[in-house]
DNA sequence: GGATAGTTAGAGTGTAGCCC
DNA sequence: GGGCTACACTCTAACTATCC
């Protein structure tokens, strides 16, 4: 597949929009049509295989825009604003606020809905199956993923999840940089390559079991580890007691633990704190001292300490942000 | 609200040894 | 030999106290 044709599969959306586009390989911001709406769509192509593209407008009037894509990719879509329907021969979306999808489309013929009235804001990121076949290989050189075998006889596969802190962290980043003029293509880069490891980790690596020592039973009782670590999250059993309570001996809860979530059994809970914590305190119903206090941190000092180390500011400035 | 220093409990890791 | 347990050691997360 030529690059030309995997920017082929954007540009017909922007056709549709009657976007001015100038070059289909090159970054460029295009308004558009005062006749259709206001806002725009900034293209980001920091190389020939990556495209990342910010869509931030709202129509005037509904407006159904086809899309066809002829070459093969994978598309990372956050939707941070508005809804937006896809609907296409044998499947149909809606892109809900909030929330992330990994999309793999082989040959796809769609039709995009957008309301009138409603501002829309997306963070698109889409790759060749050439390129996402690099990313997938190991250090051997050999690639357990594959792009065939995820679409399997489909010709459109999607993965939906909520986006969680540390990506809400990174878009945030993206999309103060994209707002500046002397932002370089390196820095918009960096957070796509960065959302697509989580993206690609969240849905493609964790159900790998194919090396793994645990019995099916194993498994159940380490997702019941889980469950009682979350239900006990400002008071936690040491390892141990954890272990009892599942009937497994802490050995296999450490390594399956870990082979399970990819992470020891306290970073997972110290990770969960920080992610309900970021939830609470972007809620804004809650002060710094009560936001420590709910999710397990008698100190918050020490909570404000764990929370720059995790999302790079402090909690006081964080929910002054917001 | 946040930073820092000192302290401590316990998580993480490596390994010897036991059992099947 | 593989799977597991028990134990010793290291390291760090979390704490308190204090200060700005």
């Amino acid at each position: 597949m030529g690059m030309t044709d995997f920017h082929q599969n954007f540009n017909r959306f922007f056709d549709e929009l009657q976007l001015q586009r100038q070059r289909a390989d090159r970054t460029e911001k295009m308004a558009l049509h005062p006749q259709m709406g206001e806002g725009a769509i900034q293209r980001f192509v920091p190389r020939p295989d990556l495209e990342i593209v910010i869509s931030k407008y709202k129509l005037y009037q509904k407006h159904k825009a086809n899309i066809f894509t002829e070459a093969p990719m994978v598309e990372l879509n956050y939707c941070l604003q508005g809804r937006r329907k896809t609907v296409g021969s044998d499947f149909q979306h809606e892109f809900a606020p909030g929330n992330y999808t990994l999309q793999f489309t082989r040959q796809v013929d769609a039709c995009f809905e957008l309301n009138e009235h409603q501002p829309l804001l997306m963070l698109s990121i889409g790759l060749p199956v050439s390129t996402f076949h690099r990313f997938m290989e190991e250090l051997n050189g050999t690639r357990t993923i594959d792009f065939s075998h995820i679409l399997g006889r489909h010709s459109f596969r999607i993965f939906q999840n909520a986006i969680d802190p540390s990506a809400s962290v990174i878009l945030k980043q993206i999309l103060r940089a994209a707002e500046r003029h002397d932002t370089k293509n390196f820095e918009i880069e960096c957070g796509a390559l960065e959302l697509l490891s989580l993206a690609f980790r969240s849905f493609l690596f964790d159900d790998k079991q194919e090396l793994s020592i645990l019995s099916k039973s194993d498994m159940q009782k380490i997702r019941q580890a889980r469950e009682i670590l979350l239900e006990r999250m400002t008071n936690p059993p040491t390892l141990v007691e954890l272990s009892r309570l599942i009937h497994l001996n802490d050995y296999k809860l450490k390594i399956g633990f870990k082979e399970i979530y990819g992470m020891t059994v306290f970073s997972y809970l110290r990770n969960k704190r920080l992610e309900k914590a970021f939830f609470l305190l972007q809620n804004g119903s809650m002060n710094v001292n009560e936001v420590s206090c709910a999710v397990g941190y008698s100190n918050p000092s020490y909570f404000a300490e764990a929370f720059r180390k995790q999302f790079g500011c402090n909690p006081g400035e964080f929910t002054r942000r917001f």
